[in-house]
DNA sequence: TGTACATCAGTGAACGCGCGTTCACTGATGTAC
DNA sequence: TGTACATCAGTGAACGCGCGTTCACTGATGTAC
């Protein structure tokens, strides 16, 4: 492994664990194992060790999501509740990091634009599996895919930003049964309408 | 107005507006009006003013929320949104600097756990009131209340950093349109489980 | 095969700067008699 | 009513420190002839 991604490594994971405010290249040089002079010579300055974590050190993409029509729509909802609490929960810390530094934020967020990635992405990619879904007649055509999306995306988001809150860097994975409680209520929204009057 | 209150209103509208990183003593100081010496006379040190701005200028918490019974349950969870979202909205620039500062959010946490409050309030504030309409026989009793109440606070929280993150901190209000859109989903699963069964 | 030179990853030491903090001080206001 | 002193919000200037960055340098490796 090249030097250049040892430096990232390290800054990853000083990032992640103690926060992006540790991140000095003091810690990131000693935690790599080189001088500090030694970053200079792979980067141009600490802002680019920062944003090149954040570009190539983020874990990787919710994968490409269910198969429409296997399994259950609520199995392949809390699966990918599972895939997006995970994701989140290790990326947050890096992701939360840019809130503090609105410059930084902005750098961050063109550089996704350019590849047309980006945090709003994931809800497309559940949206377009509901619609598939849709298609295939095992999702009411009147619920509504993008919300249903944002409903389940936010949530796993939310529910991470929570545990991090709560536990800090070594908060354990989220239960499985969080997952699938999410799953089951969104599974409920996407049947057909049901009869909201009052009962006795 | 107290000196003390100048100051904290000083570093609060700095935190949001520039980011956390940009609250230096200096700059709190001249946006305040006063020597950085001054701040001193106030608050013990620099992290005891980003705590107090944390603690006293949140913008206001979500009010008592709506009257169970009253107006429509999709109204109700439509307003409680539009709340949930304006809130986030204000709050998490301030809130999210905490990710870059493990040990300031763990003193936050503790902070917050002393008066009972904590970013984790809101959804039981929400869940009481669904299990009080569920009482009420508008909401089925089947449906978690727990859930929906996480699914409807987190997915505002979530809109809420897409919009900082995109527009940064002079983002507009989001559209009433979504917590419309949010409210229905959600009171779809509210009803009674409707017939998943493929369709034909 | 040996020699002279070029390249380049990496270093130790130093640099200037901006940060949070402290210091001795001022001037206004209150208070005792 | 005047005088002497205490209190206290606020200041200008300085402090030390840790930060990001640069500098002149080393030593290993490659390359031309």
């Amino acid at each position: 492994m090249g030097t250049r991604d040892q430096i990232l490594d390290a800054a990853a994971e000083i990032m992640r664990s103690r926060g992006v405010a540790f991140a000095t290249t003091k810690e990131i040089a000693k935690a790599a194992g080189y001088s500090e002079a030694a970053l200079y010579k792979h980067f141009s300055d600490k802002e680019d060790i920062i944003l090149n974590v954040l570009r190539h050190r983020m874990p990787g993409p919710i994968d490409a999501g269910p198969e429409p029509g296997a399994a259950t729509v609520e199995d392949n909802l809390a699966a990918m509740a599972w895939g997006a609490l995970s994701f989140y929960q290790q990326s947050l810390p890096l992701l939360g990091g840019l809130l503090a530094h609105p410059e930084r934020m902005a750098a961050h967020r063109d550089s996704m634009n350019r590849h047309g990635a980006g945090p709003g992405r994931a809800i497309a990619g559940i949206a377009g599996y509901l619609r598939a879904e849709q298609q295939l007649g095992r999702v009411d055509p009147d619920a509504d895919a993008d919300t249903v999306a944002a409903l389940l995306d936010g949530t796993c988001f939310h529910q991470a930003f929570l545990r991090f809150y709560d536990a800090g860097p070594d908060a354990t994975p989220a239960p499985r049964e969080l997952a699938r409680n999410l799953a089951r209520s969104l599974t409920r929204a996407l049947g057909p309408a049901a009869d909201t009057a009052p009962r006795s």
